[in-house]
RNA sequence: UCCGCAGUAGCUCAAUGGCAGAGCAUUCGGCUGUUAACCGAAGGGUUGUAGGUUCGAGCCCUACCUGCGGAG
């Protein structure tokens, strides 16, 4: 039995609308997943992702967890889903990622890493299959592998070798995952009889930066152990735009037309729309609430930033096309004062309507596919943001 | 009225007699699997006023102005 169920439901080009059915949710992608690091989407209530943003599945993050409350609190709250109450799905990263940000906090060996807390200095080690064993207790249903994620400007060498250690760790991760799925590690287990195990599922991941030939090699690598699903790393750390967007345009059609693909990372509203065109269909990222609380604000006319003085004395809502709750009540003005005066309440609102603007993009996108018109809405919302650029929108 | 202390950027304050600075605020920019309610840049000065000493004064001297404290 699997542990996850994805289903095609319309394609439109390379982009396709699909059904992902997890143990804890259903889900329609392509999707956006808020980033959930520290077992909270920052500023945003569950009740608010539930109810009117309507959102299915977010992200958590393996290192800032195992550091901070760390796994032994998780079990004894008997799992994270407990723990926070979010009963929804939930990807974890592996923290492979967050390991190598540290840079000079850190010491790379074929078993795994070596690494010293941004909290406190103390030194940790984190493998593939300790990744694993952290991700099963905190029982999120989709696990990542445990991947080494190098910047972009590393160079062909650097990136071939680092693809190749990436692989070797799934095919770890995914061994050790396997002796976990049944030996009650996992907390999130649920109990089903609709066709799912009731285990987590495990993506693996493809790196190989802007090398079309090594992403290719690392797709194959990865598809030969065989995953859930297949996501592409190391995009958006630092490479120029047209670099990513022809990875994508590569990539994407080639990987397992019967899996869903998780774009990491990505990205500002441009970016999904092209990624989704090629074929990707779930995403995550840190955009829509860290600009939030830095009081950037995304509109169906472009960004705009709330900090600027032009905005003290409008009336209107961020964007005048959306329908969340934050733009039925509240002004630029407004919000543009409680941001000047560090209130904690303009990150929470900020978030919560860029949440809302990604949430229903998202919902735009689907119906668009679904009508057989991507092509078109792709081109509008493009020429849209072009349209606008650095006037005030 | 006398004595003392203080007066430097919008605010709070630095600066051996030797290039007048910081923090906050303001304005603007950035933010892509969150080390981020964060990071960066810019604007902003007749150093209370008027004289004097000195090669050179925010700093030393004199007077005045303003504020605070004390005495009467």
């Amino acid at each position: 039995m699997k542990a996850i169920d994805w289903k095609v439901t319309a394609r439109d080009g390379n982009a396709r609308t699909g059904i992902l059915r997890t143990r804890r949710s259903v889900i329609e992608t392509p999707v956006f997943m808020p980033v959930g690091t520290q077992g909270t989407v920052k500023g945003v209530r569950f009740e608010w992702l539930e109810d009117e943003l309507d959102c299915r599945i977010i992200l958590g993050n393996t290192y800032h967890l195992f550091l901070r409350p760390g796994v032994d609190l998780i079990k004894a709250h008997r799992g994270l889903h407990k723990f926070s109450t979010w009963s929804r799905s939930r990807l974890t990263d592996s923290g492979g990622f967050q390991v190598f940000s540290l840079n000079d906090l850190r010491k790379l060996t074929e078993e795994g890493v070596q690494f010293k807390s941004h909290l406190d200095g103390s030194a940790h080690f984190l493998s593939p299959e300790i990744s694993m064993e952290i991700q099963a207790s905190l029982g999120s249903d989709i696990v990542m592998v445990f991947d080494e994620c190098p910047p972009g400007d590393v160079g062909r060498e650097a990136t071939e070798k680092s693809l190749e250690l990436t692989a070797r760790w799934a095919a770890r991760s995914k061994r050790r995952f396997s002796e976990l799925q049944s030996d009650g590690s996992d907390l999130g287990r649920l109990d089903l009889n609709d066709g799912l195990s009731g285990a987590q599922a495990l993506f693996g991941i493809i790196q190989g930066a802007g090398h079309l030939d090594l992403r290719r090699r690392s797709l194959e690598l990865t598809a030969e152990i065989g995953f859930d699903g297949y996501a592409i790393g190391g995009l958006s750390v630092g490479e120029e735009k047209p670099i990513m967007y022809g990875v994508l345009e590569d990539l994407a059609p080639q990987m397992p037309e019967s899996a869903p693909r998780y774009l990491m990372g990505v990205g500002t509203p441009e970016d999904l729309i092209e990624a989704v065109y090629h074929g990707v269909d779930m995403f995550d990222c840190v955009i829509p609430t860290r600009n939030g609380r830095t009081g950037s604000a995304f509109t169906s006319r472009g960004k705009i930033n709330l900090r600027n003085a032009k905005h003290s004395d409008d009336d209107g809502p961020i964007d005048t096309d959306c329908r969340c709750s934050v733009c039925a009540r509240y002004s630029r003005g407004y919000l543009r004062h409680l941001h000047q005066a560090g209130e904690m309440l303009a990150a929470t609102l900020v978030s919560h309507h860029n949440l809302a603007f990604f949430m229903e993009t998202m919902r735009q996108v689907r119906e668009a596919i679904k009508e057989g018109r991507y092509g078109a809405f792709r081109t509008e919302f493009l020429a849209q943001l072009k349209e606008n650029a650095g006037l005030d929108v």
